[in-house]
Parts: C-alpha cells; structure tokens; sequence
DNA sequence: CTATCGGTTGCAACCGATTGCAATAATTTC
DNA sequence: GAAATTATTGCAATCGGTTGCAACCGATAG
C-alpha cells in the first residue's frame, strides 16, 4: 500500500503544544502568529517550546481555516504519445529562475506534467483549490485549450507568443525581433542561403520565421520554402534536419536554429560531414543556455530573458490571481555574438 | 498585495452542489466517492452536476478530513552564495523521470530549492503535512545534516553515494564502477595520462575517484596528483581546467570529466588551443544527457539510469512513509562508448 | 468598598470535506 | 395488515487550526 494515512506515528499538533505549555491552542494560535493579544511572556515560553520541538503549524488546515493558499501550479505539457521528455535545457533555466521568483514571493510551486492533449486536466490543481494560479510553459498548439481555461475564469500566464484573439495571458521573449536580429547577423556576414531550422506550425517559431522573413526581405530576398526545415525540438533534430538539407543537395551557407541544442546537434552533424563551421556555414541558435558559450565554435545565439521571465510572469499570475488585469507582455531578446555566425 | 484570500469570486463548494442537487452533503460526498450507500440514479444525477459545473473537490479540506496526503516534496539543494542555477541538464533528466513516477503512482510534486546550508528547512515542509516525504537531489556536502533530518523520521530519499554511518537512504548509481569503467576504456585506448575533472570533495566524485584509482591500479599505475583537477561543476568549469593544465604544462593524454557538461566545455576548450579530440587527447564524460551523442566528437560517457532512479526514489520514499526499511541501493551504469574517447 | 478599565485568556463557532449513527421510506415476510 | 428488513438519506461530530466575544484578572479611580 502507498502509505498516505496516519499510520501510528502522531504528528505534533497546537494542541499538543498547548497542553505542554499550559495555556489554549487560541493563545499558542496567537503567540506563534504573532498577535499582540497574548503577554510577551507567554508568547516566548510558547514559541520556545514549539521550535523546541520542531513543531511547525499545519498548513492545510491554515489555509482552509484562513481561505488562503501560497502555492501555484507551474505545468509543463509533454507528449503522451512519444512518452518525450522535454529535455530543453532552456526548460530548466526557466523552471529554476520561477522557482527563484516563486520562492522570493513566499510561494510554493506545484509541478505538474500534463498531457499536451487534456490540457484541461491541468485547471483540476486550480478547481480543487490546490493552487492559486497556473503558469503554463510551453504553449505549443494549445491556444484554443488556453482560451477556455481563460474563459472559465482560471487564473492561468502562458511563456509563449502572443497570438490574436487570445484571452489569456502570455509573457514571452520577442521572437519576431529575436528572427530578424538571426538573420541580419548572418547577412551581416554575407551569407545569402540561410535555412530556418524550426516548426513553424508553434507560435513562438512561427514569429521567429515572420522575423526571418522580414530581414531577408529589407536586403530583398525572398525566403527559400526549400530551406525551411520543420524538424523537431528533439536533440537530434538538428542532425536530421542538417542530413536532410544535404541529402536533397539543397545549397545553404547558414542555419537559424530555433534553439541552441538544435543548433548545437546541427553543428555537429555538419562536422561529421566534414563540413566547417562557421567557414563554410554558418550557424546562429536561440535560447543562450548556458552551455552555449562553451560549444566549438562557441554559439552566436539569441538570448531568452529568463530571470526577467521568470519574475515577470509570477508577477501577472499574482497580477491575475488580485483581480487585476495582466496584460500579456513581451521582453526583449539579445543576439549573442560568438564564433559561429561568423 | 499578493492575492491569496478569499477575494469576491467564490469557489463552488460541495454545499452548493448539494443545495443544486436538492440533497445533503453527505449524499453528495458519497455520490462522489462512489460509496454503495446512495442510489444509482442519485449517484448519476449528482456527478452529473458536478461535472458540468467543473466542480472539484477541495483537497485540503478532504485531507485534513482523512489525514491523508498525495504530495512529496522535491529538494534541489542550491548554493545561496553564489546562486548560481544548478544548470546541468542531468538534473532536468532526473525532474523529468521523478515526475513521471510520482504521476504514475498518483502523487503531486513539490519543488523547492533550498538554500544548500539550511538545509534543514527543506524538512519544513514535511513537518508542516505539506508532504509525506522529501526527495533530495544532489546530496553535496550535507550528510550531517542529512542524518539529522533522518534520526528525527523525517522520510528522506537522497540521490547520492551511499557512505558509511549513513541514517538516511540514497540511491545513486554505482560510481566506483563508472569511475573504473570509464578509466579501463582510457587505458585500453593506450592513454595513461589521464586527468581527473571533479570534486571529490561530492561523495558521488570521490566514489568515482576511487573506481578511477582502482583501474590505473589494475594495470600498475598510480593516479598522479598534479592530473587531479577539482574544478566546479559549472559548464565553463571544463574550461578553466583544461586551461590549468596546459598552464601548468602538465602532460596528459586523456580526461575522465565527471558530468557531460564537464567534458563539453573541455573538449570545447582544447579545440580552441587547438587540441585534437580525440586524437590528442581523449575524453570521457558521466551522465550520458541526450546531447551526449550529437556533440561533436560524440562523447563516450558512463550513463546514469535516470529513468530508473526516478522510480527506485520514489519507490523506496513510499516505503519509508509505509514505516517500512527502505535500503540504500545501487543502481547498475554503463559506458556508452561513442568517439570522444577512443 | 465598589465601579471601571486595560491586559490576557479560553470558549465555541467556523473553514470544507467525511462518516458513524439514527431516521425515514420502501420492501419483504409472516 | 403488522412486524421486520433493507435501501437511502440527513444529522452532527470531526480533522487542525483561527478568531469574535465573553470572562476573568489585578489595578486604579471615585
């Protein structure tokens, strides 16, 4: 059995500490809140005696007594059908920098991973009041999913692009300039046949390649459909979209990868090919993890905003949590100049 | 303020259903509880309502109610100093397979990140009924204090190196034997000088300094002191110790690096002093992270069993809240061999 | 000596669920 | 047709805290 019950072993409760102290579990009540309704003296013999015993208040019954919750939800949607992790170490910077803006707040952070596909299972933490809010990463193709949780008064902040007709709130990098900031890098450096490595079909991506897009045509050039590769976000990605440019003898002398381990996994493959970079391609990614600055050649990325991320949608959610409006909002991005854009 | 009472917006409650239902609460409870005690067309009716009206049982309530709890507390202990991320991707790896197994047996996650040198608070949460049990990632330097949370029955599970007088369990993998497998297929490449990337001050480091030793023994060779380089665990932490190395002018033919993000950052330095990989000097890396095989040269790596460590923690953290033992385990590592090595 | 007052404390109701037990209605048995 | 049995349902206590209100204390004032 998953021992979940009671079992034998008491757990230390106010009454406990009460009794042990002589007085009410009101007065122990007030002493550990902090209340100025109880003598100084007895205040300390019970705070005393409670740390004394490691006694620490029962949250759960604090928060239905008090209607309260400090706890929110962050999900991160996976799919079910591949069983795939999302193995992005972009995910973790961003989980670790909520769990920093989380903690700095005084809030718990429930994580939860949920079928891409019932999305709405997610809203369940938030009915049985579990959580106070949902920060959701990774919006993917769930915009319409989003919009009903919205509707249905859930308290929920998206990391991901902003979309029309969207009722609920996202934070996100601005994936529109951080494309063209890619792009005019690589035409900065005289490559004209830069392939887009991403699938457009995700919001993010697809504002990526609108950004594309755009730098390409300021120098009035037409994106190439032959040089849009929608591989996947896996690692190998990149190496199978680089085998697969090759293996159709599509000519390119550049690759905007939607993400530095995509970028990463292509360089790599390039070098298995004999193919130099940045010589003969080269190659900008998106994200900046931290590995990137130490790759060969070190990576010329964009760079995500994740503390400001971090902070800016625990912000909205609380924002949203108070009834307040909370707009949804894009932060700069950075282009990362190193050796392989070159 | 940060929104957390009550505030206007009423939360359906299960008197509301019962009020909408025209019948008691406790009919509703059992209706929902599936209890034999209602009528089939009542039960139907109710949950009926229920659903449409996206109600959901309020969880705190009903655990205080049963004492019961479905929550575990995962602790990824952080350097306060410095704070710096833990931003290896194994550690993401082992988020991502914790989750998976905490789902699967019906438990929620809890994630805190706990300032490594009070660790004591993260038994907070345990005494406060948040969770029934903690899981701590990454035991670093804190086995005293690990014992102490121990001997006072909080459950604990701990990936990490198992070390004598240990009160607590842990489950890692078997370092000593990662350490002496990577080493052997060094050896076996004819490589004899063969620096050591890690802090052996990290038990789990030590361990794998010992299987290290173990294999140079093996072939009469004693691990040289000047090849022992105890840099950070951080992604330019490669870096900076290759660079010690050659600064010093210290010979050497190979590098055992005790994470992959260690080895990367390595390779990723000796190809900027123009170091051949693996022709001049071979490299093998610990953890096997997906990136591993598309790195350029593919990196041969001792790989951790992270999806079984996911279920081998939670499994022994169940049993130890079950008031059953929960022996510290070993979890069996291979070497994947791939380019960087040979 | 009694009324008043500020400072402390405890009683009891309540948060939103669950469940033993009693009450009621429906059904069966004699 | 009355008694006994069974199927449903609701009442009220309970989980571990919090808090309005009343009670109590010694002390000061009149």
């Amino acid at each position: 059995m998953t021992g979940t019950d009671s079992k034998a072993q008491q757990r230390l409760q106010m009454a406990d500490i009460a009794r042990l102290a002589g007085v009410s579990t009101s007065t122990v009540s007030r002493a550990l809140s902090g209340s100025s309704l109880v003598n100084d003296e007895t205040r300390a013999r019970v705070i005393a005696l409670a740390r004394s015993l490691k006694y620490s208040i029962n949250i759960g019954a604090q928060n239905l007594r008090l209607k309260q919750n400090r706890t929110v939800g962050v999900v991160v949607p996976y799919d079910a059908a591949t069983r795939q992790h999302l193995s992005d170490p972009f995910f973790l910077g961003m989980l670790g920098s909520l769990a920093d803006a989380l903690t700095e707040q005084g809030f718990d952070m429930l994580i939860s991973r949920v079928d891409a596909e019932t999305l709405d299972a997610a809203a369940q933490s938030f009915d049985s009041g579990r959580v106070i809010g949902i920060i959701l990463i990774g919006q993917w193709r769930h915009h319409e999913q989003l919009n009903q949780l919205a509707a249905r008064q859930v308290p929920i902040v998206v990391w991901g692009a902003q979309l029309p007709q969207q009722l609920y709130c996202t934070v996100g990098g601005d994936n529109v300039a951080g494309g063209r900031l890619a792009t005019e890098h690589l035409l900065a450096a005289g490559r004209t046949r830069i392939a887009f490595f991403g699938d457009a079909k995700l919001p993010e991506v697809a504002q990526r390649h609108q950004g594309y897009a755009q730098a390409l045509a300021a120098q009035g050039l037409a994106p190439d459909p032959q040089l849009y590769v929608a591989g996947s976000f896996l690692p190998q990605g990149g190496a199978t979209d680089v085998q697969e440019l090759l293996d159709r003898q599509i000519p390119f002398d550049a690759i905007f990868a939607c993400s530095d381990l995509l970028a990463m996994s292509a360089i790599s493959a390039l070098h298995a090919r004999g193919v130099a970079v940045p010589e003969q391609v080269a190659v900008v990614g998106y994200d900046d993890i931290e590995l990137a600055a130490y790759f060969h050649p070190p990576l010329t990325t964009v760079r995500q905003p994740i503390r400001a991320a971090g902070r800016a949608l625990v912000a909205s959610l609380l924002a949203l949590v108070d009834g307040a409006p909370a707009p949804s909002q894009q932060l700069p991005t950075e282009l990362i100049v190193r050796a392989s854009g070159r």
